[in-house]
DNA sequence: TATAAATTTAACGTTAACGTCAAATTTATA
DNA sequence: TATAAATTTGACGTTAACGTTAAATTTATA
C-alpha cells in the first residue's frame, strides 16, 4: 500500500519549498521518482525522510550541497555492498574502497567533534551573558525600591 | 604597549581574507580601526580575538552576518549598562531593554540545544555507517583468507 | 465535461558573501 | 632616495541556492 505524494504534500511535509525539491532532484540530489501518465511527480514517503535528513546535515554540519552529493554517494557505496555488486568487483578492490570510506567517515567525525566543542563554547558565552543580564537587573531592582 | 597590526597580519592570525576584513568593517560588524597618517588600518590583538569569535559563531551557528551583526549589538547594550548610559537613562527603561536581551538570549540558547541535538543525531548516524564498514571489511577478510 | 487548481519546464532574477582587478597612495627596504 | 612591496578605495565579477514568473499541461472538482 504504498502512499503516493504530489509535490505539494512533500514540500509541506519536508519543510522545503516546491522548487527547492525540483532543484535537488536537478542537480543529482534527490533520486528523480517515478512519474504518472501525464508526467507528474509521484513520491513516496521514503522521499520525504530523505529529504529531512539532509536538511538536517546541510543545517547542522554547514554542508554545501555538493558536499552533501559527495557524502551521500559514500552511503550508496555502503549500500551496494550488498546484491550485484559484490558478483561484480574484485574483493580487493571493494577492500580499498570501504578503507577509504572509513577515512572519509573519520574526518567527518572528528569535524563534528569540533564542531560541537565551539558551540558549546558559544553556549557557555551566551550563558554568562545572561547571567550577567539577570545580575543588571537585580541591581536596578535595589536601586528601584530603596 | 600596545602592538600594532595591519591588515596582512591580521588576516593571517584571524585566517581570514584582507577582503573580508574590510567587508565586515564596511557592513559595520567590525569596529573600525584607528589609520595611521597615510591612512593604513592599525589593528590590535582585541580585533583578532573579535574576528575569531564571530567567525566560529557563523560557522558553528549558520549565522548570516546580519543576524551576528543584530546579535552583537545585544551584546554592546549589556556592555552599556556600565557607564555612560546608566546616567542618562531610566531605571525601568534599563530594566525593559534587559528583560529583552534575555528573552533573546533564551531563544539563541534553545537553538543551540536543538542544534547539538541534531549534530549528535547524525554523529550517530556517521557512527554506525562506519560500523558497518568495518563489518563489511571483515566479511571480506574472511573471504579472502579461505 | 467545463472549469478551477495544481504541476511541469524554461528562463531569468536575486541575495549574501565575498573574489578579483586596477589605479592611486603609502610604507618598507636596499 | 629610488624602488619594491603593501595598503586603500572603487568597481565589477562570481557562485551557490534557490525565488519568481510565464506558458503549456495535467489533475481534481462541481
Amino acid at each position: 500500500m504504498e502512499e503516493l505524494l504530489k509535490i505539494d504534500e512533500v514540500a509541506k511535509l519536508s519543510g522545503l519549498s516546491k522548487r527547492t525539491i525540483r532543484y535537488y532532484e536537478e542537480i543529482g540530489l534527490l533520486p528523480p521518482p517515478p512519474r504518472s501518465q501525464g508526467g507528474t511527480r509521484l513520491y513516496t514517503q521514503d522521499h520525504v525522510e530523505f529529504l529531512k535528513k539532509i536538511t538536517i546535515a546541510k543545517e547542522v554540519l554547514g554542508f554545501s550541497l555538493q558536499e552533501l552529493h559527495h557524502f551521500l554517494s559514500l552511503r550508496d557505496t555502503l549500500e551496494n555492498q550488498r546484491a550485484d555488486y559484490k558478483k561484480v568487483t574484485e574483493p580487493r578492490e571493494r577492500k580499498e574502497k570501504l578503507i577509504e570510506i572509513i577515512h572519509l567517515l573519520d574526518d567527518q567525525l572528528q569535524m563534528i567533534e569540533e564542531k560541537i566543542h565551539k558551540i558549546m563554547s558559544v553556549q557557555t558565552e551566551l550563558v554568562t551573558l545572561r547571567e550577567r543580564a539577570r545580575a543588571a537587573i537585580v541591581k536596578i531592582d535595589e536601586e528601584l525600591s530603596k
